[in-house]
DNA sequence: CAAAAAAGGTTTGAGCTTGAAATAAATCGA
DNA sequence: TCGATTTATTTCAAGCTCAAACCTTTTTTG
């Protein structure tokens, strides 16, 4: 899991006085480990229950999650674009759902190259199932906050990380 | 790096009516989505910065600055509990440190079973440059955020991950 | 058309990660 | 004291992760 990075979390030393880039390097700094601490905290939380409860992994999740989003199926490239994670990765994730049944690779007629990969059947109905579970647990976890800080929340988040593309 | 689970924020959908408890679920769900977002990309940034400016890894970094915390050193127990890993996480990476220098083994004294892991000379410089590097970046992904902003929103995170030990 | 470049994927090597099992040492209880 | 439990750590198997190297196939271009 690898939380704290650096954590001066717990030393606030007083106001570093002086010039003030210093003072706000220290508060972006503890906003950061917040951050993920808290992304850390729930993200385990989510392992835990998918391994116990579904046998099965986060990343795996994430690809059924992607595909369930796109019905008519995505190309590798698509895949590992939209999970962000490095081709050869997803490769071997897909591997493994295809050998448990929960999804397909299919042929694209025009391209000897590509295959497209879709959810299939089994895959479908095991990812409603295990989505249905996420969303509660998610609201287990975040319960404490209102519908409002919540959008107040991810307002601000956006801020940090806008929607460009790297 | 795995970013969207479920990523449905791209299907505003109109508001769902109807129940309440429907419509906080997704806004809690979207939240989530944006929280985990955001701190994978900036993970991903320390970890690019990590490889090619230090050629080190995060889980090395955050070994390091649990060190750096801790002068007298840390048993791997306690290591790998500040850090929230497992145990035989912690293992490996302070193997590849101790090869490289930068920490050491000390056998306690009282204890033949324990050993204290503590930053050598080698290791307190490295970590040091990459601890100012490290602040830096966050500074800059951070940087648009004003220290009020910041300091706000590193309170509302609190609500969600208070500091009860799990 | 042929060479070069780009696109789609997989393989590989190294490292991180976990939970569970294994070792070994220290402590506790009867 | 001796067996049982607890504590400290390592080992293990399986899976995730990345970047880089490597094939093919397709497209571009001279």
């Amino acid at each position: 899991m690898m939380d704290p990075h650096v954590d001066l979390t717990e030393t606030p030393e007083a106001a570093p006085r002086g010039d003030a880039s210093q003072g706000d390097a220290k508060e972006h700094l503890r906003l950061w480990l917040r951050l993920l601490k808290t992304s850390r905290r729930i993200e385990a939380v989510l392992r835990d229950r998918l391994r116990t409860e579904f046998d099965t992994t986060l990343p795996r999740f994430d690809v059924l999650a992607a595909l369930a989003r796109f019905e008519d199926g995505l190309k590798m490239s698509a895949l590992s674009d939209v999970l962000r994670v490095s081709n050869g990765n997803v490769t071997g994730i897909v591997d493994r759902l295809v050998e448990d049944g929960l999804v397909t690779r299919i042929r694209v007629p025009g391209d000897r190259r590509a295959s497209l990969v879709r959810l299939t059947g089994k895959g479908s109905t095991e990812f409603a199932r295990q989505a249905a579970a996420h969303e509660s647990w998610i609201g287990e976890m975040l319960g404490a906050l209102s519908p409002e800080d919540a959008a107040h929340l991810s307002v601000q988040l956006d801020a940090i990380s806008p929607s460009e593309a790297p």
